[in-house]
DNA sequence: ACCTGAACACCGTTCAAGT
DNA sequence: ACCTGAACACCGTTCAAGT
């Protein structure tokens, strides 16, 4: 009857990354140590900096699994603001099941694919029904919207609030997200 | 020569408050510890507890004056959607002007004055020109934008990135908000 | 009433040492 | 190559003790 050794033992980036959106989901951002990780994989803490440089290097990599995450719930063949707005809505949702989401990407950085490769070729597929500049513009606020509403939302204090304007539908989101994807489309009701 | 011993030693809510946010916008968020703040009023850590019970209660007022600061800067006489917008920019203005300020606010509490009474008066004043709930859902989306906004070009990594469609004048912010704040009165360009 | 000294549990990080 | 043990400086918090 000997520990289990070999499943226990081989760390991965992927793994450890898991763990802390496991961890980050169950328990919050505040229970976000590299100790808790470590534990949670049977591990001690200074194994983790084999894997990676730092706490801060850590969180960059969770925020791009949550990232990529919101990325491949969304149809590949959207383009412009049907894209735009799939997006805003794919993110929030990210957001709203994932404790503390939107706080830990507060404070987090971006890691270089995301920042080289995927944004670029989020922002070439919207920019098929406007220009780069808009493109850019559009996406900019649409992440600004969002990331600040769950921010906001997370607070017990405004939560109550916001509640009060915002039914389980997330009608009120949804409406704000709307006036910025569609912006000058629209029509008085 | 002595010492200036009286001057020193008066610590009050709001000398620590004052110093807190001296700290934030010169040193960032990650250097706001309560030792910090103590050391910078030449007084020891425990002797904050006396003023607040604990960190989260000082970040929560740092975030309290703050939006006070907003608050200061509006014309009293301005109401709706004019209000809306002058609201925008002012919050804008303060998080472009202290360092790490959307940051904090990202992770502090909501004063109770705040939540009662400061937030409801703005909201009776937002009213003249809508319903209390196209209010409320204005002005959290207004809330949420600036917030994401400024957390993102906090970002090392992704404010090159921003960089590039926002000018000097914060053009794209204020077109986003502009989108927020008149909605469906726009016309198409 | 107001502040300190000392102690506590915890944190991120480094590094020599083991395998 | 991969992980641990031990140590470091720092953190928030508590509390008896001083004035």
């Amino acid at each position: 009857m000997g520990r289990p050794k070999a499943i226990d033992a081989d760390l991965t980036r992927e793994g450890i990354i898991d763990a802390a959106i496991r961890i980050l989901n169950e328990e919050g951002l505040d229970a976000l140590s590299l100790a808790r990780i470590a534990n949670a994989l049977n591990v001690k803490t200074p194994a983790l900096y084999w894997y990676f440089k730092s706490k801060a290097e850590l969180y960059t990599y969770v925020a791009d699994a949550l990232f990529r995450g919101v990325l491949k719930g969304i149809d590949p063949s959207l383009t412009g603001r049907d894209l735009l707005w799939t997006f805003g809505l794919a993110s929030r949702a990210n957001q709203r099941t994932t404790r503390d989401a939107a706080k830990l990407i507060s404070i987090a950085g971006v890691s270089e694919e995301i920042r080289t490769e995927l944004v670029p070729a989020l922002l070439d597929r919207i920019a098929k029904e406007m220009t780069p500049i808009q493109a850019r513009k559009a996406l900019t606020a649409i992440q600004a919207l969002t990331l600040g509403w769950s921010v906001f939302e997370a607070n017990p204090a405004t939560s109550e609030v916001m509640r009060r304007s915002n039914d389980d539908g997330d009608a009120a989101y949804r409406e704000a997200l709307s006036h910025l994807v569609y912006g000058e489309i629209h029509r008085e009701p």
